[in-house]
RNA sequence: CGGGGUGUAGCUCAGCCUGGUAGAGCGCCAGCUUUGGGAGCUGGAUGUCGCGAGUUCGAAUCCCGCCGCCCCGACCA
């Protein structure tokens, strides 16, 4: 009998932890394509869904989807100067057209090399931005609000399944605005949207706050984030949504014509999330023996095992497993059809339930000869899989079961989410006033097995010159600033790191 | 790209120091037994030992080069 059903915990090693658990609850897995993965039906299943809730909270709030090319003319990206000095190094570059044989080997053909190279979009504000600058000609155009979905690429040094990868799968909003408030309005909708999105759909906790100066996406003229808690006390950057000012619109001639006759530059706003949420999903929710999935994420909420044993009965439990799986399928949940299935798979019924355990199913239905007998169902609820060290199941008549299946998912929606939540407000401190505070809490010498989470304390925002001083002190901790949160209490007290008065309250956290 | 580690069966790993031509457990396949649940017994299949070059009669083992992966750093959603 093993303890737990991945052979690594999360105490033992996370980041072993994570890779063992997105190959055992078949999420994903690298590719030969170096920092690029190849996502499986579970894991893709759940950005698929992630998609579908994300998407149509983008379309209620007025936002039409558009198709902008991979490929974007080199000389488009060195429009915005912060924008290029912030990408450069990351680009993948398209330089031909044709491969040729040169002395047995496929090499790109000296004489196809293209005029101009292209970069494969790494982001598409310069692509869109050019658009934008030929279909916006007044006021009356405004806002022009878009969304697309798209794949895109930018070339990592150290990438991670999921959390970084060089090609990854993300939307990326972008808007015009005829005046600075409308556009800052703008960045904070799409910030409350990304907020809600993750707490109700992923069941992920997130603050959202502004990005201090010297994080801010390139091009930027602030930047505000989601930062999620993983269980190993790390943030996670779960979402950014950035007001850029006009500086877009000034590098790339996007201007109105306003109500007074006079041209105008628009003020643009930008905003994305992208498949590394699935990470923070796995980060948040994961356990010792496996995934537990979200319900209103999980591609299959209940999965149905008949405990089949190749005797003549089974053809029975086969049947009943059909229509109860049928009869849920008619049930609907989160506002939508609910999402149930039978594991025809020819394969121990021990195995399937662990394998479902694993991915992290939220309702695993296992149904027994007795069970078919009497008209009952055997389930096991994936946010409470162990009581005692034992596995525990709970047996009920099969209609009582479908009655209650939905308010059940519901629940487990519900205490995943509590449960990060809990852990969360459990881990950010708010007592440590100094640095001197801070160097102790997360130690020069860590691996003390002790989860360090954040600190939540006043900063002074340093003047230029103060900067890489201060961008030292904390690298040497391995911390960063990941947002001051919206949220601000009454009094910031004085700096962490100088002692002076503080501007505002931030949070300060080792980071994916 | 720098520092460290690592690469042997589907998975986890032993063997390497001291060179003699490949192992264990789990998984997989077959048969039998078992059956409210991660079963037992018996039998079986599986590897260009990361890649390439070298030393040697002989290399998983020694030397050189390269590559992948992991951790730390730099970079970042």
């Amino acid at each position: 009998m093993q303890a737990h059903a991945l052979n690594v915990t999360r105490s033992e090693n996370f980041p072993e932890w994570y890779q063992t658990i997105c190959r055992d609850a078949d999420l994903a897995e690298p590719s030969p394509t170096r920092g690029s993965m190849i996502m499986k039906p579970w894991g893709y299943g759940i950005w698929e869904n992630m998609q579908r809730d994300l998407d149509r909270r983008i379309k209620e709030t007025g936002h039409e989807n558009y198709y902008f090319p991979l490929l974007i003319p080199m000389s488009f990206i060195a429009r915005e100067a912060e924008h290029v000095e912030g990408f450069a190094k990351e680009m993948a570059v398209v330089t031909h057209h044709r491969l040729k044989n040169i002395d047995g080997e496929l090499s790109p053909d000296p004489d196809a090399a293209l005029e101009e190279p292209y970069i494969i979009r790494p982001t598409s504000e310069t692509i869109i931005g050019d658009a934008f600058s030929r279909w916006i000609k007044s006021y009356r155009d405004l806002p022009l609000l878009m969304n697309q979905w798209a794949n895109v690429m930018r070339w990592e040094m150290r990438t991670r399944l999921f959390l970084r990868t060089s090609e990854f799968l993300w939307q990326e909003g972008h808007t015009a605005h005829v005046s600075r408030e409308d556009a800052l309005e703008e960045t904070m909708r799409m910030l409350g949207v990304y907020r809600a999105f993750a707490e109700e759909a992923i069941a992920m906790p997130v603050i959202a706050g502004e990005k201090p100066a010297h994080e801010r996406f390139p091009g930027a003229e602030c930047t505000f984030s989601i930062e999620a808690m993983m269980q190993d006390g790390k943030a996670l950057q779960a979402g950014t949504s950035h007001y850029l000012g006009t500086h877009f619109a000034t590098a790339q001639n996007i201007r109105f014509q306003d109500r007074d006759g006079e041209m105008k530059l628009c003020h643009t706003t930008s905003w994305g999330v992208s498949t590394r949420l699935v990470g923070g999903l796995i980060m948040t929710h994961g356990d010792d023996d496996g995934l537990r999935t979200p319900p209103m994420l999980a591609p299959r909420q209940i999965v149905i095992v008949p405990m089949l044993r190749g005797k003549p009965e089974d053809a029975a439990l086969q049947d009943y497993s059909a229509a109860l799986a049928a009869e849920l399928n008619a049930q609907s949940v989160f506002g939508d059809r609910m999402r149930a299935f039978v594991d025809p798979k020819q394969s121990k019924p021990s195995d399937k339930r662990w394998d479902w355990v694993r991915k992290g199913a939220p309702l695993i239905c296992e149904i027994g000869p007795r069970d078919a007998e009497r008209g009952d169902v055997t389930w096991l609820r994936r946010d409470e899989l162990r009581e005692n060290g034992r596995v525990k199941s709970c047996t009920a008549p099969r209609a009582e079961f479908i009655g209650q299946a939905a308010d059940m998912l519901v629940a487990i929606q519900t205490s995943l989410y509590q449960e990060a939540r809990d852990r969360r407000d459990s881990s950010i401190r708010t007592d440590v006033k100094t640095f001197a505070d801070l160097e102790s809490y997360f130690g020069a010498d860590e691996d003390d097995g002790v989860v360090k989470g954040w600190v939540q304390a006043g900063w002074r925002r340093p003047q230029d010159a103060e900067l890489k001083a201060v961008e030292d002190k904390l690298k040497r901790l391995k911390l960063t600033i990941r947002n001051a949160p919206l949220d601000q209490p009454g009094a910031h007290g004085t700096c962490i790191l100088t002692g002076e008065p503080a501007d505002e309250t931030v949070l300060f956290a080792r980071a994916y």
